[in-house]
DNA sequence: TCTGGGGTCCTAGGACCC
DNA sequence: TCTGGGGTCCTAGGACCC
């Protein structure tokens, strides 16, 4: 048996546990760049607001429902989300992060009764921990699971649990169920499964999965199988490191040059060879990308990106240097840039990483210890104390984000404060 | 005015080999 | 009308997720 616990509008509700005032009011977090919402409280939603709209469009909702808008905070809701993990790992095995706001794990071998008060006590323990509230929902493979916790959701009656467990009675919930809503399914796949006359989590459940395969892919054939109860998506492992990482931003106004971009790119290349620190990880490709921004029809468009290859490393300045070097390659004047981002790619553990062949000169030892003392300085003093020069210029590219709350728990000067 | 950011997995198709 | 056949490896891009 798998649960899947999911934090219940996990940004919003980061927000209200420490601004008490937002407690039952409609709220919306946008994204960054305050572009569009991208998180709702339950008010918010019941106001009609949707997924991803645009900021501009709920701006009549302040006036007229008092509606309560904020920027998104991710260094809060990162600690959060750690908190919540955190006292997950506590109470039950087996836990896999699966993102952000979600866990799956393992229950088997527990009885009904005894599923129901677990994820109650689940409930609970991560409320008082935390203040958030989760929903848990249990079935016998990821995908049902992910179903149940839909459900678990949905209906008040069932207090935030949903067990689905028996294949009758979840067999009408499948045949209420949109294929567009099942996990794995987007838009494109269902509107083909649409065409083939499934519409669906029943009919596509009933389905021949040689025939899908076929038709789709492997991926859907899985799908089919995990909604017949057939596990084919396994717990993952927790230590399994990532493979690539990426870091880009959209500009806070239009950028034409070269060298209003750098500072910009500098600043995304520290970010990301920050987290590769963290995991211990080395690159040895890196991708610049850069382009304009694709809604805006009227003004001629442009994305490209380009690629530079090196032997394994974890060296800020030269991934900054091979980053400005591909810059230059893709930029081209003559265009309004958006936006910039690199990723690293094929990331391999540090300590699998070959000897080079030119270990033992000085200036690789040097470098290391320089690296060194770079690490230690922005881990005690925070991200960007030591930054690459080209860092600094023009902060043009450098997002709007109006309304942000404060980094309640992991700043010291932000800390909320108790007045007794 | 404003249109997120960071990931994974799979497939098709090209290059290359014998 | 014909232009082999089958294998491997790599990359770009699609589809999806939260």
């Amino acid at each position: 048996m798998i649960a899947l616990i999911d934090c219940n509008n996990f940004f919003a509700s980061c927000e209200q546990v420490f601004q008490p005032q937002l407690a039952g009011k409609p709220l919306v977090v946008l994204s960054n760049n305050d572009g569009n919402v991208i998180a709702r409280s339950c008010e918010a939603r019941k106001l009609g607001i949707g997924m991803g709209v645009l900021t501009g469009s709920v701006r009549e909702f302040v006036r007229s429902h008092e509606l309560q808008i904020r920027s998104s905070n991710y260094a809060l809701y990162g600690d959060m989300s750690s908190r919540v993990m955190e006292t997950l790992e506590l109470l039950l095995p087996n836990v896999e992060r699966y993102s952000i706001d979600e866990a799956f794990a393992d229950v088997s071998g527990l009885s009904r009764e005894l599923l129901v008060e677990l994820c109650q006590f689940v409930r609970r323990r991560v409320h008082r921990h935390t203040g958030i509230q989760v929903s848990i929902g249990v079935a016998q493979t990821k995908t049902l699971a992910k179903a149940a916790n839909r459900l678990a959701k949905r209906r008040s009656e069932l207090a935030g649990v949903c067990i689905g467990t028996e294949a009758e009675s979840f067999g009408k919930t499948l045949e209420q169920m949109e294929t567009r809503d099942i996990w794995g399914i987007g838009g494109k796949i269902s509107r083909k499964l649409t065409g083939f006359g499934i519409h669906n989590a029943k009919q596509l459940r009933d389905a021949d999965p040689a025939w899908i395969k076929k038709q789709f892919s492997v991926v859907l054939m899985r799908t089919v199988l995990e909604l017949r109860g057939e596990s084919c998506l396994k717990l993952e492992e927790p230590e399994e490191s990532r493979k690539s990482l990426m870091c880009g931003r959209s500009f806070g106004k239009p950028l034409k040059e070269l060298e209003d971009i750098r500072p910009a790119l500098t600043h995304f290349v520290q970010n990301a060879v920050t987290r590769l620190w963290k995991y211990k990880q080395a690159t040895s490709a890196i991708t610049v990308y850069l382009s304009t921004n694709r809604f805006r029809k009227k003004i001629a468009q442009r994305s490209a990106s380009a690629s530079v290859e090196m032997e394994a490393t974890d060296n800020v300045i030269q991934l900054n240097a091979a980053a400005q070097r591909a810059l230059e390659q893709v930029f081209k004047s003559g265009f309004e840039y958006h936006k910039v981002g690199v990723l690293l790619h094929d990331l391999a553990s540090v300590k699998n990483i070959p000897a080079s062949l030119f270990e033992t000169e000085l200036g690789i030892t040097r470098s290391h210890d320089l690296m060194g003392a770079v690490k230690k300085i922005n881990a005690k003093f925070g991200r960007y104390t030591v930054a690459s020069a080209s860092a600094s210029g023009s902060s043009d590219w450098r997002a709007r984000s109006k309304s942000r709350s404060p980094a309640f728990t992991t700043c010291w000067n932000e800390l909320p404060v108790v007045h007794a």
